[in-house]
DNA sequence: CGGCGCACTCGACAGGGTGTTGACAACGCC
DNA sequence: GGCGTTGTCAACACCCTGTCGAGTGCGCCG
């Protein structure tokens, strides 16, 4: 189904933890659920996300981490390479999460054109609503984390894959003109989103107001796939 | 002219240093142009253009900066608060480059709807690709510093505003549908831009190839400016 | 049942970065 | 020829990261 590469975690309750593009040398030996230490792990996971919500990832400390789980700051390295790696499992937990809700948006929605496109682009709105922390310091993360940024790609370019498809077959059916290269298309409206969706939730300047940004970037989706790119002169 | 609000470097040759969002405290006396000074602070900026050719600012220490102008790390304090201080001067410059680039690609461009939006984005992606490591290493401070991001929101808001009264302009002769309000789409397609332009040049994955990603903005402009945005059922 | 080993924990360290302090040198100028 | 201003740096205090090595308690196998 949707997700096209993005590593999962297993989906059961226990969120057992996924390979990820692997944490580096100071792996896990997570393998006995002795109990207390999968607790741990997702002490550190609550904690982070809930420090998120008042200050960035470099604001935060190993240490903070660590005191907010209860634990030392070595004990943290027993769990986690970083807070990146941190950061990273929370990362990937918010784009399973949307994913389910891509899936069961588009599901839901009527066949018209216009209904599908928003579906899509609302559920896109709201994964990144739901934990709009985890995804504020993600973007900030990919300037110094590759794994971060890597993560984030591969997203990215399932949506983008998806997005192409659906105007090639919008064009195939005659709706939409044959203009720029269909990826093209698609690689500029899903950034758009993801950048619009970032100034919004991040309360950065020139934003469109949270309430109205969905119809806005819904009308530049409709606009851009189905008009036919000549301006009267 | 252009340049709504950005703090600007006195235009003549010697680049006087700026007021900017005040670099705190550590701030500098000069006034009396010894000689030698000037020269070591355009040696610092000259070393941190360099440097983010090949490494992000987080790489770079000051110890870095102050060793390639030939001074130690004390001494660089008395120019530059901090690396992002620096860092905020070359963006400066550079946002002040791209506005006199913009207004000149605006009075060379023919007076063609098409070709005029066309002339704005290219003369922004011209500005972007002439000092991509300064563009891409903004982009990535904006997460941490707080002096980064309001200066590129206020370069942002001003190209927002020149957008939303150019759509405006279109819509009052009938040219451009009234569906979503102009600001709201001069927003998203200006950060649109910033952001496609960002991957690409970063070379990040889903990218618009460098040859024709220009094309890809403008079509995806003109669509949504021009277009009535209702889809065929 | 007693000892082995694994999962887990942390005190203490090494190393690297930042920003500041205070002593000091050179220069222009009154 | 003394004085302020400009410029310079060694040394310091501090914070943060990641690692090492010495534990501790528990299950399990012999």
């Amino acid at each position: 189904m949707s997700a096209p590469s993005a590593p999962s975690a297993s989906s059961d309750g226990t969120t057992e933890s996924a390979p990820l593009p692997s944490p580096s040398p100071p792996a896990r030996g997570r393998r006995a659920p002795r109990v207390s230490g999968d607790e741990r792990e997702r002490a550190i996971l609550a904690t982070a996300e809930e420090l998120l919500q008042t200050r960035a990832l470099h604001e935060i400390s190993v240490d903070d981490l660590a005191k907010g789980a209860g634990i030392s700051r070595p004990t943290f390295y027993f769990y986690f390479g970083s807070k990146e790696a941190v950061l990273l499992t929370l990362l990937d937990r918010m784009v399973e999460e949307a994913n389910v809700l891509r899936v069961a948006a588009l599901a839901a929605a009527p066949p018209e054109p216009a209904a599908r496109w928003r579906a899509a682009i609302a559920a896109f709105h709201d994964a990144f609503a739901a934990h709009r922390a985890v995804a504020l310091a993600a973007a900030g993360a990919r300037a110094s984390s590759p794994d971060v940024r890597d993560l984030w790609a591969r997203v990215m370019e399932g949506w983008v894959q998806e997005t192409t498809d659906a105007i090639e077959a919008e064009r195939a059916r005659g709706a939409a003109p044959d203009t720029v290269p269909a990826r093209h298309l698609a690689v500029t409206l899903n950034w758009m989103n993801e950048r619009v969706l970032h100034t919004t939730f991040a309360g950065e300047s020139p934003a469109v107001p949270a309430a109205q940004v969905v119809d806005a970037l819904v009308a530049t989706w409709l606009g851009a796939i189905y008009a036919g790119a000549v301006p009267p002169a």
